[in-house]
DNA sequence: CGCTTGCATCTGCTAATCTA
DNA sequence: TAGATTAGCAGATGCAAGCG
């Protein structure tokens, strides 16, 4: 059974008359009638009801067209698919991020990007650290973009921009007038961290071991907002990235003078996976447009 | 192991024939 | 008479055997 059998039946089965099915389909006649006998053949029964001059799909044509139509439509739409995925043009970026890159940092990247191939498309994943370093592994997203560095396992990690940590205090916190502060003053403050689904603790803990202790942690939010938002209700002191959004009412932020405090946000992707070439196009833009803080580390 | 050759099969053509 | 089917032919393609 061929493809062009098929497409001969349909087209006879559609207009019910062979001489002007074979026009359609740039045939003679005769070829057409011997591959619909040929198909019949094969199949062991009539597929078309003859009178005369007249053919019409009967019951086992009817079934048989449904089948087929189906299955040429879900052939079409995998080579759709398949186009879509390998014309760069035209493909598709698999990407997930953090939950506090949403509010600037992933737009005007994306923004930006799009400015210059504005014919591919994102699907985006927000989610801790945890979820999208799953989703990553599992070969739902091509990328994530996620701090701090991690690889291993096959993973390849791009920096593209380095933060600045502040200490962030409530207004009016003994603190709140200092521009910059050692991280040694908030020894004694009950601390408001993170926890361990959230990327960002691995770094501030990396921090504190660092200057030989440890803060008394009062609280423990799930993502950065969230903490800031506890400083905010005058809860504690935090360590955060000055990411937009965070900068909430009822918050001072302070320059961490000693030791330097700073996060890399970087791009990751599986080294052995295929990239579609979409993904590719968007890997070397990253590459370029963060190039300055890529080539420094 | 790779290239060439010959046979078999398939596809589509024209011409002839059949049928309503 | 128009349109469908059949017969026979040519070219293209696939496959297996033979050869260097």
């Amino acid at each position: 059974m061929e493809w062009n059998q098929l497409e001969y039946f349909l087209t006879v089965a559609r207009l019910q008359h062979v001489t002007r099915a074979a026009e359609e389909l740039s045939i003679t006649q005769p070829a057409l009638s011997h591959s619909i006998g040929k198909l019949e053949e094969e199949l062991g029964v009539s597929l078309f009801e003859r009178s005369g001059r007249n053919v019409q799909l009967n019951r086992y044509g009817k079934v048989f067209a449904k089948r087929v139509e189906a299955a040429i439509m879900e052939i079409r739409k995998g080579k759709q698919e398949i186009e879509e995925l390998t014309n760069p043009e035209i493909g598709t970026v698999s990407l997930s991020f953090l939950h506090t890159l949403g509010n600037e940092f992933i737009p005007t990247l994306i923004s930006s990007f799009r400015k210059r191939y504005p014919n591919i498309h994102f699907e985006l994943y927000q989610g801790s650290n945890t979820f999208i370093i799953q989703k990553l592994e599992k070969g739902a997203s091509d990328f994530c973009i996620t701090s701090p560095k991690f690889d291993g396992n096959g993973m390849v990690w791009l920096p593209l921009i380095s933060e600045d940590l502040y200490v962030v205090v409530p207004k009016g916190h003994k603190l709140s007038n200092r521009r910059e502060v050692d991280l040694h003053a908030i020894t004694e403050e009950p601390f408001i961290g993170l926890n361990t689904s959230c990327g960002f603790r691995s770094i501030y803990d990396d921090i504190f071991q660092s200057v030989g202790f440890h803060p008394k942690v009062a609280f423990e939010a799930e993502d950065l907002s969230t903490a800031a938002g506890f400083v905010s209700a005058g809860l504690g002191v935090s360590l955060l990235p000055s990411t937009a959004g965070l900068r909430m009412d009822g918050t001072s932020w302070l320059t961490v003078k000693k030791p330097i405090c700073s996060c890399t946000i970087g791009l990751a992707w599986k080294d052995k996976r295929y990239l579609s070439p979409a993904a590719k196009l968007f890997k070397d833009f990253c590459s370029n447009h963060f190039c300055y803080v890529s080539t420094e580390d």
